[in-house]
DNA sequence: CAAAAATAATGAACAGTGTTTATTAAATCA
DNA sequence: TGATTTAATAAACACTGTTCATTATTTTTG
């Protein structure tokens, strides 16, 4: 009785080539460039099978979100490794910031697209690494604030103002806002502005340079 | 010789007629529902007419961020009466992140979306609206480090630090990451999570209770 | 005033988009 | 083999921005 298992497999395999294919095509070319029929020619199918697989384009780019936290999951890995947890907020914040303009497609994906969110919301599916993430830059604030013996701020408040800043500092990045605000913030990365930016929020937060 | 006065008059008639018309979808339906084709039904002209007034969609939409600008500055009218540069910080943030949240829209078109920069970029035009209130911003935060007694810190990089960390709030908030990572913090306004990070970067920035 | 030139407006087409449905082809079951 | 279930698709629907050749309309000129 092999035979149903295989049917299966073969069913995975082919939403696993659709997802695949989505991911080529944003990392080559760019979210604008996804269109559903653009995987099918791709992948040599009708447009119509897609939707055998997966419900909209919404549920599509929800799964594309996903991919876009292993990428920024990967990124992050030798933060872990630094043992100050005030040094470790400063390079979570660095490598957030260098995540979201070196791959501006994958991070709207996660921090600034509605469409995902929608395929969330209708089908109360979970931002379960949007909230990890979150979870761990809380839990490193309540570290820092002790490293840094500052007392009266709550630590869940604190992350929020940090993912805040550095969120927006990405999103004004990657919008042009910060190019035509300040010439010397060429587009893209090793922005002066930014960094200073970064410490800055380092400094005003736990009266510590970085 | 007012032929020609009147000619022109009449041109820059439908052009404002296509504008508010664009206005009024916006306002009324949100972005997504603003189309070339929308505003030419509306005004009961082919697509094409509109073509003849403005380059591409971008340009409307650049026009359009300017008349969100319009609406802020209403808005933020009488934090100017403020005489506290302190007080009046707080409520530049406070206005700020109000309009973001009431006015999607708006607020997607002046600080989150490509498109009416590309018209910016392309023609070179300006982002007045937008480093006019960068510079208040920036001369605020000025008179309030003097007023907070605070020293060693840039006021062009607190101004940023301060446009980002809202900005993020509401960009956050607006796509709906706020709603998913704090429960409590229910959709739209009056979400207290919000609030409690606008004081919070007051206090840290000033090591002043607001 | 009539003919010519300039201007304004449009119909129709191009090249896309997401999505649905009735139909056809293939594989499995009895 | 024939019936039934499953998988894939062609075609259509309702949109999108944009371009261009063609048709009114208006203005200028002889």
């Amino acid at each position: 009785m092999g035979l149903a298992e295989r049917k299966e497999r073969e069913k995975n395999e082919l939403r696993e080539l659709i997802l695949l294919k989505a991911k080529e095509i944003i990392s080559k070319e760019g979210q604008d460039k996804l269109s559903i029929r653009r995987i099918a020619t791709e992948i040599e199918y009708s447009p119509a099978t897609i939707y055998l697989y997966f419900q909209d384009k919404d549920e599509i780019l929800y799964q594309m979100m996903d991919k876009g936290f292993e990428i920024l999951a990967h990124q992050m890995q030798d933060v872990y490794l630094e043992t100050s947890a005030l040094r470790r907020l400063f390079l979570i914040g660095q490598s957030y910031i260098r995540f979201g303009i070196e791959n501006q497609d994958w991070y709207t994906l996660m921090f600034n697209s509605a469409s995902p969110m929608n395929h969330i919301e209708r089908c109360k599916s979970e931002w379960g690494h949007g909230i990890a993430i979150f979870e761990y830059l809380v839990s490193t604030c309540r570290e820092a604030l002790a490293e840094a013996k500052r007392t009266g701020i709550d630590e869940r408040i604190l992350a929020l103002q940090m993912w805040s800043t550095v969120h927006g500092l990405v999103s004004l990045s990657n919008t042009q806002r910060l190019t035509i605000v300040d010439g010397n913030c060429t587009t893209g990365m090793d922005c002066p502005l930014i960094d200073l930016t970064l410490e800055n929020m380092m400094f005003t937060l736990f009266n510590h340079k970085i």
